[in-house]
DNA sequence: CTTTACTCTGTAGTGCACTACAGGGTTTAT
DNA sequence: ATAAACCCTGTAGTGCACTACAGAGTAAAG
């Protein structure tokens, strides 16, 4: 619980390589220690941080948007509105991208289903005409 | 419907850019023609490929998967069932990536309700509370 | 005949989230 | 004391689909 990670430590601790780190560190994630001795100590918040970061992504925050979450949870006079603000921003935009995807989905359905023989010459196959027809089919 | 098209005559045609088309010949998906005077001459069929390319990736295909339809296309032996095959497949990517953000959209959901007040402080915002810790609220 | 609009080749930049080195220096284990 | 394992800085490359020039040549319109 000390803060004694070096990079290598703090990668295995939460996850990622340290390759990764350095990358969230030069994104401004989170804040490069300043080398004591010849290496840097992390403390275990960084960890803590890390696996904050990651579950974000899960739920489909971009890093930069984990950056404003990971400021928001320092900041004393920050409301938990603010965060639940961007909680339903994000839900908005992946309820878009279901939508999306649903339509995307119906149409490769109804395509798959419109071809009956798998060999029909490619000449007639109703999907390729699908493709190059602008009517949704 | 004569090869009479100039490069911008096409992209405008098939309502792309300039810049797209040669970028899109320059991925192998439509081939240059040589220039017979100073200008290129684009045939009409490439006004029909590159409408092809965008309904494929409103379809979710990729550049890539585009140019393996095309090429089906002019592949004279080929069978229907190799783009059905393609197809199925892309189905498949499409319902697993509505699976997982239907995953994202379940925990967005309980995270904002689990948020009554607005008001409260960010130190006990229960928000936050889920991102920090790996249970699943 | 000149101006405007278009085209040519080639290279570099965008955003996203990493990943992979090169060429060193430092620590730890044996 | 030496070797292995680790760390440092810095730069460049990946995949995706474009987008944006620069600097030059060509074609069409008035």
């Amino acid at each position: 619980m000390k803060d004694e990670y070096t990079i290598g430590k703090l990668a295995k601790a939460s996850g990622v390589t340290v390759e990764t780190v350095r990358f969230y560190e030069q994104k401004g994630l989170i804040k490069q220690p300043s080398p004591k001795s010849g290496y840097r100590k992390y403390p275990y918040d960084d960890i803590i941080k890390i696996k904050f970061i990651k579950r974000t992504q899960e739920l489909g925050f971009t890093l930069n948007e984990a950056k404003e979450l990971l400021e928001l949870r320092v900041k004393s006079n920050a409301k938990c509105g603010q965060v639940k603000a961007k909680a339903e921003h994000k839900l908005d935009e992946v309820e878009r991208k279901i939508k999306d995807l649903n339509k995307m989905k119906r149409s490769l359905k109804k395509m798959i289903n419109s071809c009956a023989n798998n060999e029909k010459s490619i000449s007639e196959c109703p999907i390729l005409e699908c493709f190059e027809k602008d009517k949704r089919c």
